[in-house]
DNA sequence: TTAGGGTTAG
């Protein structure tokens, strides 16, 4: 039986008891007939205009009538509540619902719905409970929002309770419930519950499907999402522009071009092609699949572009390392007549971050104000910071943080460790350490960065000293991958992999390669190697890391001049950098490694980032 | 009366 033993296992009970509530019913209220027939009569006329109301000035005129005459606790009420609500007037809806004696289940329902489509989770919440004090029972038209509300909160702890509520209440088998279940828990994070969930809904519809998708993509199981877009297309179900987001997301996670490619060709027999919402994301897939033309080309043919699409490609020019560019969009998109926003301004000051245009960054973080009336938000600070710290100016950097008027969190300050890195100021890093693990005690790129500046100046017992802390707090290191694609099929490399089938020839021709590279000026920066051990086995861990291996994957396995495009979890290492650089040249391919941050396109020794990253 | 969604720093 699905409801029990799944909630069981979701909340990781070996034995489960249903919860005592009480429950009762409590009907509508009919029409409240007043004596006079003349009152009726106007109750009445009241109600037909209220059918045809289309706008919140008649519904306010009404609403002003209504209360004149004293029609207050009549099924007027009702239709008054739920017209509020869908002029998105939860405030004055709930002013009117107050004033009921007796609201009946649906109005509660209303209610809870309102306030959690507006966003106001809490609110949605409180009348939850509220409803269930009073002795009414939710019913399946409740739990939607509320599970709603817990998923907009990310609060698992009362999404588990609204599911032990609606197991109870016999609504555990209803489609739209089970469809928000699956979306509760994966917005929760808890992608295993919402995978459970959907596992024994005997009845699956588009919505439970694109439910799990979405759940997928947005946990970052990219794999999955590709595959559960598959089961869902096998299983007969029309794939609808949320599933196409979905899996566009998770195509762009994986670097998968080809499988990109094939989903826009997708997009166009579907008839998707002209949803703004789809080409803006086919634009974003492109760009992290390394493909920035073909998502300019795509830009540039869409008509009635929104400031979510102009700002996509704003920053698919920086993270490609073209601030220029994005800044020549930027003109463009006032031209048009388009309004930018925050996150606009993110996108085109992290372009100049990139890019190192200082003086254009700071021009563009004053005018967000002056220009736009547009107060920076922690993101827009996190910008700025990086592109004083980047350039070196970790003093200004420093102040700007100390001065802004938001609280500013560890990323922060991570940024400017970032650069302490970089310029190998071991003072800074170490005074800032102290605010960084003070906000987030248990990140792990943090400390890695801090051992890192350490073991640069070959400091082992304080590296030594920070991995012990890792340990006590347990901040485990994220583990370093790199994935390529080749023949629809995401191949994927650890550090010093050899579970690959392929492992000996890859390893083989790395080997290969370090003569040529070492004639053509490369030296293994052994400073990325964070052990105390000899220079001969620094030399041979970094040349087994895995964006090398990829790329010797890509080498054997691509024709002769056809480019290779790997994506790295993480920053490229400073000596892949320097490698890749050189592989390039000997053989005569454009490599293209895109990192956590940005995009690195290497050919004939160099870099687009011209060694600035 | 019921659901899922595109751009956001390092």
């Amino acid at each position: 039986m699905f409801d029990t033993r799944t909630l069981a296992l979701v909340n990781g009970f070996s034995n489960f008891k249903l919860p005592c509530i009480s429950i009762s019913s409590c009907s509508t209220k009919p029409l409240k007939l007043i004596g006079s027939k003349s009152i009726n009569d106007i109750a009445m006329n009241i109600f037909s205009e209220l059918q045809r109301c289309s706008s919140l000035i008649t519904l306010r005129k009404l609403h002003a009538k209504f209360i004149a005459h004293g029609l207050k606790d009549t099924g007027l009420s009702t239709k008054i509540v739920v017209l509020y609500v869908s002029f998105k007037r939860v405030d004055v809806a709930r002013s009117v619902f107050e004033c009921l004696s007796n609201p009946s289940s649906y109005l509660w329902n209303i209610m809870v719905k309102g306030y959690a489509t507006q966003g106001l989770f809490g609110h949605s919440l409180g009348l939850y409970w509220e409803m269930m004090q009073k002795g009414l029972k939710p019913d399946k038209y409740t739990f939607p929002f509320a599970l709603k509300s817990c998923a907009g909160l990310s609060d698992l702890n009362m999404g588990k309770l609204v599911h032990q509520h609606l197991v109870c209440c016999g609504c555990s088998h209803d489609v739209f419930v089970s469809a928000a279940l699956v979306d509760m828990y994966s917005k929760c994070g808890y992608i295993e519950a919402a995978r459970l969930v959907f596992d024994k809904m005997s009845v699956r519809d588009l919505v439970s499907w694109t439910s799990m998708i979405s759940g997928y993509a947005h946990n970052g199981c990219n794999i999955e999402t590709m595959a559960f877009f598959n089961l869902m297309r096998d299983s007969g179900t029309q794939s609808n522009r949320v599933s196409i987001l979905s899996v566009l997301l998770a195509c762009g996670n994986l670097g998968a071009l080809r499988k990109g490619e094939w989903l826009h060709n997708y997009v166009i027999q579907t008839g998707f092609e002209f949803d703004i919402l789809v080409v803006t994301a086919i634009m974003d897939m492109y760009t992290k699949c390394g493909s920035l033309d073909l998502a300019r080309r795509l830009f540039d043919g869409t008509p009635g572009k929104d400031v979510v699409c102009w700002s996509a490609m704003i920053r698919s020019y920086g993270i490609h390392g073209q601030g220029k560019k994005s800044l020549d969009l930027f003109n463009g998109m006032l031209k048009a007549k388009v309004k930018p926003n925050h996150v606009t301004f993110t996108c085109i000051l992290s372009a100049c971050s990139h890019s190192g245009l200082l003086e254009e960054g700071k021009k563009c973080f004053e005018s967000m104000v002056k220009d736009f009336g547009i107060s920076p938000q922690l993101n827009n600070y996190a910008c700025m910071v990086d592109l004083l710290s980047r350039l070196g100016q970790l003093s200004e950097a420093e102040k700007l943080i100390e001065n802004m008027p938001l609280e500013p969190d560890a990323s922060i300050w991570g940024s400017l460790l970032g650069a302490c890195r970089i310029y190998g100021n071991l003072d800074l890093a170490e005074r800032i350490a102290d605010h960084i693990f003070a906000l987030d005690p248990s990140h792990s790129g943090y400390h890695v960065l801090l051992s890192n500046i350490y073991a640069a100046k070959c400091r082992w017992k304080d590296v030594e000293k920070v991995r012990k802390v890792m340990v006590r707090r347990g901040a485990n290191k994220v583990q370093g991958f790199s994935l390529i694609e080749f023949n629809n099929v995401v191949h994927k490399f650890g550090v010093g992999d050899r579970s690959h089938p392929q492992s000996h020839k890859i390893n083989g021709l790395l080997e290969e390669l370090a003569a040529p590279m070492k004639r053509l000026g490369y030296v293994p920066l052994t400073d990325f190697v964070l052990h105390d051990i000899e220079e001969e086995a620094k030399e041979e861990a970094l040349l087994y890391h895995s964006e090398k291996l990829a790329i010797a994957f890509g080498i054997i396995n691509t024709p002769p001049g056809t480019s290779i495009r790997v994506t790295k979890n993480l920053r490229i290492c400073g000596d892949c950098h320097n490698a890749i650089k050189v592989i390039s040249k000997i053989v005569n391919r454009v490599i293209i490694v895109r990192d956590m941050h940005r995009f690195h396109h290497f050919e004939d020794g160099l870099c687009s980032c011209g060694d600035y990253w």
